[in-house]
DNA sequence: GGCCTGTCAAGAGCAGTGCTCACAAAGTTT
DNA sequence: AAACTTTGTGAGCACTGCTCTTGACAGGCC
């Protein structure tokens, strides 16, 4: 009942001389967890309650704060494990298909996107939606895990125009943009030598491209699309075509809606 | 200091006569959303407190109950509020242009939606975020100002496609699509002569480009876009192009970014 | 062994919330 | 002027996140 996993923990890196005392606080650390996120898809985004959760626990409410240390700072540990549970579902479908078919990379990242999304719901809403009580987890925590997140389109598609399966001058984005401050520190600190050659017209357009996906997803999952149309999987898939036609893939490349059984 | 004023009331309607007593009531109503809104825009969602308001009036808490029955009952009220008044900003705007101006209507639309979810932050995260709490809107309430909302751009496109300006054909969604309910309903109960003939190919070509101008709204409004890229004007003039081709605009009817001091 | 230190948990309590109820003070209608 | 309806009051309930003090237990030191 509980489809989003605490996704694979940072690795034990070093030690793991984990003492009898450690292993139970990460134990109950998880368990807190976890239970929050039953909460929270049971009972939407605000619903999760410390109280509640202790008493589900069998424990004295104040005994939670020796895990976390606020409301906040349970939330936001949900957050990062919901971005790193959704990054880890996009680096999985993109390595599905092998390194030379970028388009079907990029295919298989955007139906991966949507099917996390349907598939998790409450973690989607904590993240895309505006959070709980207003405060939105401060970036120093969530920062890292949404770059893994984000870095995966970017990457697909700056190999695809590498290659010369997507033109980015087949595409309504100015060759000159100006870039942010965040955009240049991702780009440096990335994954080595996943991202070769980046110009900021590439972040461009991925970032519009992204933002189409997510706009899909934001108004089948929040919106009424699925009393508009019944058939989303299908929209979808058009939408995608669209999108990937929007980003200079070679149309002969995009997929298709016949052969879409996978 | 409230950019999102009440938008234009339903109108008196027929019988202006109101008691010096509904007078006052239709005063306070409106001074409680008003703070609200306020309330809203300065501590996020969920910021909200009912006993903070009736503070600030002077006003025993239990008093604001004669007004809205709960809650719920005052963030609905401020949904169909912003509903409403993002459904005027389209509507303006798309007056802005001749009617066979088709392309320049939805320009025009777009870049309203844009400069509205900006100038009203709160209202933005209010509709298209997950709102407070957890609990939505009922639809029973919010649906009529969604759907005034939702007519515009359905209608602007519909007139482009009937008068040759945009091509279903050169679009990536198929021609046929199983439509839903709500759908059919709001086609029905519409607006009068404005939608002409509607297929639901219609509906999907609007329904996903909408969705994909929404989604850059999300992502530059509670996601990180402006970190990434600093002229983000610029990118979602891109953006609406982009769209506008998938939507199968005549290319030539797109205008090109040169002439876009509005 | 004994001991000290760090961790975990309990319980009372504070300030805040939405909401309900019986009751009093206005305003409106008959 | 009486009868009625609508507003506003204040106490109170159940709930929330959070803090503080207090007591128990386990780990590593001499």
């Amino acid at each position: 009942m509980s489809p989003s996993a605490p996704p694979a923990l940072p690795a034990p890196s070093s030690t793991p001389p984990l003492s009898r005392r450690d292993e139970r606080r990460l134990a109950t650390t998880a368990e807190i967890k976890a239970i929050a996120r039953r909460q929270l898809a049971e009972h939407g985004p605000g619903g999760v309650s410390l109280r509640e959760i202790s008493r589900e626990m069998r424990m004295a409410s104040s005994a939670l704060y020796r895990y976390f240390a606020s409301y906040d700072e349970l939330i936001t540990a949900l957050c990062v494990d919901a971005y790193d549970s959704v990054a880890d579902a996009l680096a999985a479908a993109r390595d599905t298909r092998p390194a030379d078919d970028h388009a079907g990379r990029w295919w298989q990242v955007c139906h991966a996107y949507r099917r996390w999304s349907l598939d998790n719901r409450p973690d989607f809403a904590l993240i895309f939606g505006t959070p709980v009580p207003g405060h939105h987890a401060p970036e120093s925590a969530t920062g890292p895990a949404a770059g893994r997140f984000a870095t995966v389109p970017f990457a697909v598609y700056a190999a695809a125009v590498d290659a010369g399966a997507a033109d980015p001058d087949h595409t309504q984005v100015p060759p000159s943009l100006e870039t942010g401050d965040l955009l240049r520190q991702l780009l440096h600190t990335d994954t080595g030598a996943d991202t070769p050659h980046y110009p900021p017209r590439l972040a461009g357009i991925t970032l519009t491209a992204w933002a189409s996906i997510l706009g899909f997803l934001v108004t089948e999952i929040f919106g009424s699309l699925p009393q508009l149309v019944t058939d989303t999987e299908q929209l979808f898939r058009a939408h995608v075509r669209t999108v990937m036609a929007g980003m200079g893939f070679q149309p002969t490349l995009i997929p298709a809606d016949a052969d879409c059984h996978r």
